[in-house]
DNA sequence: ACTTACGGTAAGTTATGACTTACACAAGCC
DNA sequence: GGCTTGTGTAAGTCATAACTTACCGTAAGT
């Protein structure tokens, strides 16, 4: 089961990392080797590899080890689990968007009924 | 002209940190004064005006001045472009993910030409 | 006008984590 | 069996940024 979907909060904080988002976007059309991925990113490849180990525990990632490389690449399950916590947020954004709105145009003396 | 859209990955990078995504998550259901914001935190109240400062500058929250106090929202535009972001990546993910499974399931000799 | 409530800003401290070098380990090649 | 290639891990350094206290401005109430 290489299967993990954590909660989506701890793929957001890793994506905080530029390093981190660089890589992500290297990785976008196709899966690298960790050497490849490290030429053309201005940090060491240790540095690169740690990186890789954060992604891949939050899911965002996954291994594929082809002799002594290891091929990684964007995991789609983990891709959604992100976008499905966005859409959850946008929902509720809107809809206390609208609630607001509501509030400050229909009734005028509903100001701060506290 | 009140409307920002900034590049996404600011507004990312913005909610790597686990103060604002609380932040955020309080405000899921409608708008808040800083005060109560802060109330309900573990953080003081200038580190949460920090937070908001940081997030109204990615463009995921907006100001609305009530008197002497500030009330928070959700901006709906703001996590409309985190959204369509993350459509794209996920939309590159997909395709990534079908091209390797293609190379590995038709062509047997199409492995590494390099 | 004075006072109080609310919140942004400055300055300084501290903790976190991103980075480097050095090392260890596995897989293919001679 | 060595040698090389490719990568993960350990240990330590350093920079970033999150947090605190102290202070200042502004809006409302009396």
């Amino acid at each position: 089961m290489t299967y993990t979907s954590p909660n989506p909060e701890t793929a957001i904080a890793a994506l905080g990392d530029p390093t981190r988002r660089a890589i992500v976007e290297r990785l976008r059309h196709g899966a690298l080797p960790v050497g490849e991925l490290a030429h053309g990113l201005t940090v060491s490849r240790p540095a690169v590899s740690q990186h890789l180990k954060v992604l891949s525990d939050t899911g965002l990632l996954e291994v594929m080890p082809q002799g002594t490389r290891r091929v990684y690449a964007l995991a789609p399950e983990g891709v959604a689990a992100l976008r499905r916590y966005l859409d959850a947020l946008w929902d509720d954004a809107l809809t206390a968007f609208a609630a607001e709105a509501r509030r400050r145009t229909s009734p005028p003396d509903t100001e701060t009924p506290e």
